[in-house]
DNA sequence: AGGCAGGCTTTTA
DNA sequence: TAAAAGCCTGCC
């Protein structure tokens, strides 16, 4: 339809993936923070998304639910609609697919197989969080961009950690032409946030969590703290090294292992988990059961609880 | 040693 | 006004 017309002078595919992707619901999961809903005729970007009307994908809910992202990583941004039927148009080559969107997305396994096989007909409350949220999946985000978007998160609630995020970002990354020749701002690396003045930093509305992400940014670029030596940890030991780390503690630590080291048994416990773990499961978690991938089923039932909070309660 | 109260910036609902 | 994908410090 008129997406045809979206085709320009960059190369666009479109990928068949016949496994559990819906980046509606990825965008709104609350591992990411820079995701941006946007119109796939008009190009328009359209914060929080609300109507669709022109949605050019035969998507059901298009309606309700953007089909069509942008997604900074790294110096790129990669542009995806979901056309629906298990096809998504994205603009880049063969060759940037493979090497970057792929693992970024965690392409190269399955969730619908992690679902199915963890579903023994037993815990109905799974189930539903399951059949409600299928379609996330936990991304391959760069650890220093997720660390310090953690440790930005701390007791506040989305919108205001995606504000302070974009300040930031305004503030020190670096401004890039993406793959359509259009503006945005990298996430700034340790060296461009510690040249921040105090000024600059206070304009990102951090509030407590400035010192700590000052702190981080020094340290590591003194070398004090190694996020490559983390990455190369096992679960445990980075989280002893990550809660060792000025600013961030337990909850935190089990967001940057999960979101931004891909350990997937990784379990974050916040507020709402807290909630789910007393209301849901007031026995006991059955840890061992989802095992190893503790972290992807959390992110089902927290996504499930927030965005349904009224209707169960 | 390990647990707990109090404080913390700012935004959002 | 309370709550928000919490953590640090100080006290016991």
């Amino acid at each position: 339809m008129r997406l045809r017309s979206l085709r320009r002078r960059i190369s666009n595919m479109v990928l068949r993936i016949e496994d559990d992707l819906d980046i509606a619901k990825i965008a709104e999961s609350g591992q990411c923070f820079r995701w941006e809903a946007i119109d796939p005729c008009l190009n328009i970007s359209n914060e929080g998304g609300s109507e669709y009307k022109n949605a050019a994908a035969s998507y059901d809910d298009a309606q309700e639910n953007p089909v069509s992202y942008r997604v900074p990583v790294g110096q790129n941004r990669l542009y995806i609609t979901d056309l629906g039927n298990d096809n998504y148009e994205i603009d880049c080559s063969d060759d940037e697919y493979e090497s970057i969107w792929k693992p970024y997305l965690d392409l190269d396994i399955s969730y619908r197989a992690i679902r199915k096989t963890a579903d023994d007909g037993t815990d109905t409350f799974m189930k539903a969080a399951c059949d409600d949220q299928q379609g996330i999946r936990i991304l391959r985000q760069d650890p220093w961009e997720t660390t310090v978007s953690f440790i930005i998160s701390q007791n506040r609630n989305i919108p205001a950690i995606k504000k302070s995020i974009e300040l930031l970002c305004e503030a020190a990354g670096d401004e890039i032409r993406d793959c359509r020749g259009e503006k945005f701002f990298a996430f700034p690396g340790p060296e461009k946030i510690a040249a921040l003045s105090e000024e600059a930093l206070d304009e990102c509305k951090l509030g407590y969590r400035k010192d700590y992400v000052r702190r981080i940014a020094e340290d590591v670029c003194s070398g004090s703290v190694d996020l490559a030596e983390i990455e190369r940890m096992n679960e445990d030991d980075a989280f002893k090294a990550l809660t060792g780390i000025y600013g961030i503690g337990p909850k935190v630590a089990s967001c940057i292992n999960l979101f931004g080291l891909h350990h997937l048994n990784a379990f974050p416990i916040d507020t709402w988990i807290k909630r789910i773990l007393a209301a849901e499961y007031p026995e006991g978690y059955p840890y061992e059961k989802y095992a190893p991938y503790n972290g992807i089923f959390q992110q089902y039932m927290f996504a499930y609880y927030r965005n349904n909070a009224i209707s169960i309660k």
